[in-house]
DNA sequence: AAACAGGCCTAAA
DNA sequence: TTTAGGCCTGTT
């Protein structure tokens, strides 16, 4: 991969097995949106950045110079997915090796710990359109101004949701996920759960670590274990995957054979069991 | 209009 | 230890 820089963008070439339409669209991140321009645009790490790929080994960035390599690992263009994906398809075969072809270019965005641990609560019993309207209240109601665009909001900090108590995360209409979103805020600014203390954590004990929030169960834990602190082998199975799981792999899978690779094999079969009719 | 949505909590066996 | 019902809100 090649990386070139513009006046205000940067351009990768070389790129391969990623599709920004698969991977913003595959229910691992809420906060980007096909962009009235075009391709996807977001805020993340509290800067805004917008994506396009104009061919499938080409990418664009746009973003201030010197953050092409934020954005490079955001996307985490710098793991070879070919090789992961080889691995996969053979180490199960199948319905697996389809799910990969579908969702060829999904990759494992690196979001941070506070926001996918805050957004997954959010997910709970619910559909990815008011997901994506709750957070997108919480960051304005009480994120700071993003970098690099007007009218867009940081993920707000864990004491800034926390200032606002349960009652002030009314304007949300989040109903009873106020108080699990309240008490992760809180027990998350006090530090009785250190967010960067738990990255050095193995992912079980990270895992059970994040379940001693109110609201944190199974499925969270492992949404947050993987897409908020990289834990690659976290495997979250949720209504699609255990759907999946039930009609082609008799109730359950041996991800022994996906080593540490687990929870984007997850990914795989996630996307490919909810969208495949579309196709 | 009733069920359901990318779960989890609580109460009851 | 496992299982049923309920939960906010919005959409179909």
């Amino acid at each position: 991969m090649e990386i070139k820089r513009y006046k205000d963008h940067a351009v990768l070439t070389g790129v391969s097995d990623l599709s920004l339409g698969q991977t913003f669209d595959c229910g691992q991140c809420f906060r980007f949106d096909p962009d009235p321009a075009e391709g996807f645009s977001g805020v993340a790490q509290g800067r805004f950045v917008r994506f396009e790929q104009p061919s499938p080994d080409k990418v664009l960035i746009y973003c201030p110079e010197g953050d092409e390599e934020r954005w490079i690992e955001f996307l985490s263009l710098d793991v070879d997915y070919s090789e992961i994906k080889r691995l996969i398809a053979s180490g199960i075969g199948g319905v697996m090796s389809e799910a990969v072809l579908f969702g060829g270019g999904i990759r494992i965005l690196r979001q941070e710990p506070w926001e996918a641990l805050c957004s997954f609560i959010i997910s709970q019993n619910n559909n990815i359109g008011r997901i994506k309207k709750i957070i997108s209240r919480l960051c304005a109601l009480c994120g700071e101004a993003a970098a690099g665009a007007e009218g867009r909001y940081a993920f707000p900090s864990p004491a800034a949701v926390c200032a606002l108590g349960e009652e002030g995360l009314a304007p949300l209409k989040a109903g009873f996920r106020a108080g699990y979103i309240h008490d992760a805020a809180r027990r998350v600014s006090d530090g009785r759960l250190d967010l960067e203390a738990l990255k050095k954590e193995e992912t079980p004990a990270l895992m059970e670590r994040l379940r001693t929030v109110k609201g944190v169960g199974p499925k969270v834990a492992a949404c947050a274990a993987l897409f908020g602190f990289g834990r690659t082998e976290a495997f979250p199975v949720d209504v699609w995957v255990r759907r999946s799981l039930d009609r082609h792999f008799g109730g359950s899978l041996d991800i022994s054979a996906l080593g540490s690779y687990a929870g984007i094999a997850q990914q795989y079969l996630f996307y490919y069991e909810r969208n495949q009719k579309l196709a």
